[in-house]
DNA sequence: TATGAATGAGTGTTCATTCAT
DNA sequence: TATGAATGAACACTCATTCAT
């Protein structure tokens, strides 16, 4: 976890070693998804980067700035993913099995409006905005492909964008643990094609 | 809970004489539910009770077992909330409208999970267990009303659990505003409307 | 300089010691009086108290609350000694006499001005306020003392405002020392002397 | 220090391309004099300097090798500014209501003693010492116009030492400003006016 | 000459928790 | 039953200083 000790002073230049504040960007990144807010501290971002917290500061001038482009920089990221697995030329259910086996292998809940809640009063409102509308280019890809497929006849006319809140919300499902640690489907497999089928019937088809 | 003399008429916010145990509770399931779980201290709770820090903990030993009770209470009457609606003798479409109706108008999004993410440090395991258990148990009733429904033809054989899951996870997306904060469809009455159609296709009618 | 290590909880009542908040209070007003308010930290407050930096925070929620109680509380009675002194019967320069000696035993410049400057970025501005306005008030007893005197024809009619001022400022002559340390007068008694001739002569005398 | 090439025409803040270390030590003085020595941090000099912290510590080793150069720089300059205004062929009388002008204008308070105490925790005895040379200093060009005077029988013969000290001690009057901003005399002309008759009248006239 | 990257030691402040009363 | 006083551990953030380049 720990790298090495590091001197004072600018560090000898290793060019092997990602920059100090991608490493950073990363760990908080996870740390954030993990716990949520609150509860990481910019010291625990910071010993696990092996660096100090002073150091975290020297490139995030503030909890909440390294919060909001950790999350940016994450649903960038996702948003590419969608893209490029909805943008194959694929019937539109294989691509959103594809989709959905992605993404609930990720593990990870998409739950950006619980992040929200929590960080809400840590954040200023541009920062909020900032990531809304990063949430909102999210969807938009997604919705994009139901309207295309809508277009060609593949699927029948709808709300697109009802159905791209669906689809990312059933999605959510498949995280589910109840007390005694099961979840709905044992294998990930049936999972996702319940879900997608379930979908599949819910836009109509 | 000693109260001084007081002149006649109605007390203005006392609570009216509820016992200062349940005022604590109520309280703090408001503020947990409004803020998350690390956000909201002790001190927060207290005031808004008008008692002292010490008061709470004289009821409550720690903040997690505050949280533990507010949480599974509060699970427990939304539990019998979807119980009473489920039970009247009306179709299951017409019935799930209701429950979806009186769930987006209370707005808060039941996002358990985010909120035993946000906790999770802090609880220990029985708490979890407690918390999950109630969980459990809100959608073991929703479950119940799918399994009867397919019993009686009402709707075609399938899974009743996750069912239960993508009737709640749909809901959630009835609380999704965009960066300029527009919901997805304008009225309520529409919102629900299109939700349940699209979940009563998706389980297969 | 540590009192005694205490344990958890409410203390016993002891009844001898001075209340912790006047205890705080008059540590606090020392320290800063003798560094300035930068360089005082809460936790030398709290550690020269005996009591850890929570402890302070419990009485006053902010540095600058507590320094402001500090320095006006200070101001206060530095008035009323200025009041005692300059109330009694005796002739006019006898009473600035006593009252420059007594000024100047205590050592600390009156040096208000230099203080605020330093705190007045970490001041809020009602803060500022409540110390000028206890400011005000100290020379105010000098003036009257001052228009008494002239209205008895004791002294010559001049600006009694200018004159409280320039009291107090020839006052802090007397706290000079070169870069040998040496003052401008050995004796304390002969500084006092020859500063209030000065003022003697200054007033119109 | 290199600079870019950059368009015809007046450059606007670019200090003139004074060498960099003057440039520092300039802008460390306005910024020591307005706000103190714990204010003011080292990024706060290289900001507004438009250089990094780094260079600032290229030319000075500490903080507080940069505050005692500023400091004595200055008092040398002020040492220099007195002297010129003393050295004239005028009654002393002129000289000294020239010199109360000239400094009331300049607005800030030649308030070492107060920067002192605030920085002593933080200057070497060697600082301290230069910084209470230079002090020195400035006293004694008064001192000696005093002098002068007292041996050409212009004013009475008395204590000089105390007379400069007294002198610039009365001009801090002028600086004041009760809770409502309000001077002691409101045109500027009048204050000098009645503090150098003031002074005047002290040493004997 | 000048800088970018990093640190270590603080600073003000908050908070869950404890305990004598 | 309820509270006032106190604590200890953390936390976000700052700053003087260092050093390889």
């Amino acid at each position: 976890m720990q790298r090495e000790i590091r001197p004072l002073g600018r560090p000898r230049q290793d060019h092997q070693d990602k920059p100090t504040k991608a490493v950073i960007l990363d760990v908080a990144t996870q740390l954030f998804l993990d716990k949520g807010y609150q509860v990481v501290s910019m010291d625990d971002v910071a010993k696990k980067c092996g660096v100090t917290k002073a150091t975290v500061y020297y490139y995030y001038k503030t909890k909440s700035d390294l919060f909001t482009d950790a999350m940016v920089q994450m649903m960038l990221r996702i948003k590419k993913r969608i893209f490029d697995i909805l943008s194959t030329e694929k019937p539109l259910k294989d691509r959103l099995f594809e989709f959905a086996k992605a993404h609930l292998q990720a593990t990870f809940d998409m739950d950006i409006n619980g992040f929200m809640k929590e960080a809400k009063a840590s954040l200023s409102n541009e920062q909020l905005q900032q990531m809304k509308q990063a949430e909102d280019k999210m969807y938009e890809v997604l919705e994009q492909a139901l309207t295309a497929s809508m277009e060609k006849g593949e699927i029948p006319r709808g709300y697109p964008k009802l159905g791209a809140h669906a689809f990312v919300a059933l999605l959510t499902v498949g995280n589910f643990k109840d007390a005694e640690h099961k979840p709905i489907f044992l294998s990930l497999d049936e999972m996702t094609e319940q879900i997608v089928d379930f979908y599949w019937n819910g836009i109509g088809n």
